[in-house]
DNA sequence: AGTATTGGATACTATGACTATCCAACCACA
DNA sequence: TGTGGTTGGATAGTCATAGTATCCAATACT
């Protein structure tokens, strides 16, 4: 198909697409001439993944292209590429230490390697010494409590990864990693909201 | 204190907190003549929540004012506030639908209220169709899956509001739910690198 | 042949989040 | 009682991000 036909499938205007070219986020097409060049459904895919990135999971142009370099390049090591996908996520730590206290701490309570270097310890630290100052300190029991749901969670993850597959294991790890957490609040959201609604109703119950 | 000793505690440049009390997300200091006003902990506080809600949860300024005003409204309705404050979360919809198909199949399997008012059911459908258009559609395992933990970790969440106070379960409700989504997130993370380097190294231990 | 469609380059715009300047009114000390 | 440093308040400027818009020359379709 041509850029046209593209821009009809995706919704996306031609400038945008344009501009994703520049930035290197969208492959070019297969050149006919010149002025001409032929684009598949890999494009289309790939318009969804960056919007997706963009929109839904709130990366920046710029660290979408990272990740989605990432799953581009055949790197067979999952466990980096993991990490290298994860430092592309936000909260951006601006600065890095070699010593985040909280987030030692609580890794080492739950029985986690601890490893300053993966970027998942500094944002877990950021996380942590927000909720600090603003009042709401992570206590132990919630960590406990977090940690065992955490993990099962992640065990779903993990257990959907296609083993004996090369680079589509890494693709699947790193999307599902992002793709995911969105889904997951929502989720905890609305969790909140069923759990408020129970309460509200069980009280204004009782209380007639 | 004065402004400059705010400045000095906060680590936040005098211009960014006159562009918070512009904005309405800091409350004035109390004036003491026409150039002078006093400032307390109150305000270390504030900073410190503008800043965890701009730059770890990832909201706009726009929409941080939104979260604080409903914390600083002494609106009782929890169940009311709460969605309210959702809806400053992101993703953020710019139209909002009557129907969710995806979030209204996923909503009646796990058993929980389907209300397309809720604005977390739309960021639902969103994050649901953004995983579909990536390639990574939600299966039923593992929305059962993630259901269930989700439902514990919305336990520990809803069992820690202080149940026999008016404004602060309001305050602990609204600010839970934002502040430690991206602690849970992170703990993600972790745990599918934790997951990843165990499979590993017993990956590696067995083919020796 | 003539009109519409590209690729590629370049320039422009809109929004958000600050940042800087000014000024007039202080306040605190010498 | 100056006099320099500190405010509050208003206004203007900056910088980055994410597009948009224009142009042009080379095709492509009819």
């Amino acid at each position: 198909m041509r850029v046209s036909e593209l821009v009809e499938r995706t919704g996306i205007p031609l400038a945008t697409i344009k501009y994703y070219l520049r930035e290197g986020l969208l492959m070019p097409g297969t050149a006919t001439s010149a002025t001409q060049a032929v684009y598949g459904e890999h494009h289309v895919r790939r318009l969804a993944l960056i919007r997706a990135l963009t929109e839904v999971v709130g990366l920046t142009v710029q660290k979408a292209g990272e990740v989605i370099r990432l799953i581009d390049s055949p790197e067979p090591d999952l466990f980096e590429t993991l990490g290298k996908a994860v430092a592309a996520l936000p909260p951006y730590l601006d600065d890095l230490a070699d010593d985040y206290p909280r987030a030692r701490a609580a890794l080492e309570r739950i029985g986690q390697v601890y490893d300053p270097e993966y970027a998942a310890v500094g944002q877990f630290e950021r996380a942590l010494a927000a909720a600090e100052a603003v009042g709401l300190p992570m206590s132990e029991e919630r960590l406990d409590g977090y940690a065992s749901h955490v993990m099962g969670i992640a065990e779903i993850d993990i257990g959907g990864v296609p083993a004996e597959s090369p680079g589509s294991a890494v693709e699947y790890a790193v999307l599902g990693t992002a793709i995911y957490e969105p889904i997951l609040a929502a989720m905890r959201r609305l969790a909140h909201q069923d759990l408020a609604s129970r309460r509200l109703a069980a009280g204004s119950t009782s209380e007639q």
